[in-house]
DNA sequence: CTTGATCCCGTAGTGGCTACGGGAGGCAAA
DNA sequence: TTTGCCTCCCGTAGCCACTACGGGATCAAG
């Protein structure tokens, strides 16, 4: 005997996932989640499947893809159709976009910290931190 | 004689600052920059108090403060009341968000970067970078 | 006076949710 | 069975910081 895919509440899978169960009926409305059926009352009944892609939809969107991406990356992860390069792709182009980010950062990072530290907290009339801006 | 503040148009104004006219008139609505006087076609006519006031917001936006921060450090820097503390406040509390932020970006490069690099491009059946999503 | 660039305004759209609110479903204890 | 309470339903609006669109008015140069 298969083991039965537990039925899941929309809190239940929400809970499961780590999501809120708005971002459930959002990414439904958008396509990223298949509608569930329902109970007769119209409340979402899930399975394991749905876990799994939620679950799949979230770490995708830990590591900062956008929702078109994870989007992508679902349809090539099912059933494992296209070519990995495609996928490396994506992960590539977001890899360099996280890169530009970190770069950026960085440079913030620097120019903040420096201008925090040499400000002495007494006179206004020469805040190293308004003096960067207003020059 | 003084040097009379030159006028611009908004186009102009948008241009000397390297922002986009519709921002400019976006930050009026919110009251960010003030509403400066028309010609009598109805067309806004700035001057150096506003070139300079809209660098200051630009070079805030671009250090990563959010047009809040940006609104309170404007006014602590007109005319420069207020204590250099509630700026170096505003200041750190930004540089923690930042540096939040770069560890985030940071760990997500190394393990973007770890499965990028993992990627063979040929058979997607174990393909490394869904394989992470995947579980 | 005509031409072409600029500027006007209001509205709607972007991404990725989150919040709100009033009503209905579901389930367990009494 | 009734009562109570939690969960879920749906649609809509709001968040941030803009950006895009479009049709009409204005401006400066020739």
């Amino acid at each position: 005997m298969l083991t039965k895919a537990r039925a899941l509440a929309a809190g239940q899978l929400a809970k499961a996932a780590g999501v809120n169960l708005e971002t459930i009926r959002y990414y439904e409305t958008i396509g990223l989640m298949p509608a569930p059926p329902r109970t007769p009352g119209g409340h979402r009944v899930y399975d394991d499947v749905h876990v799994r892609r939620l679950a799949f939809i979230r770490r995708g969107r830990e590591l900062g893809f956008s929702l078109e991406e994870v989007r992508a990356l679902l349809i090539l992860n099912d059933p494992r159709q296209g070519s990995c390069a495609e996928v490396k792709d994506i992960a590539a182009m977001h890899l360099t976009e996280v890169r530009r980010k970190l770069a950026d950062l960085t440079r913030l990072e620097s120019i903040l910290a420096a201008s925090v530290a040499s400000c002495t907290s007494e006179p206004l009339a020469s805040c190293p931190v308004l003096d960067m801006l207003e020059l």
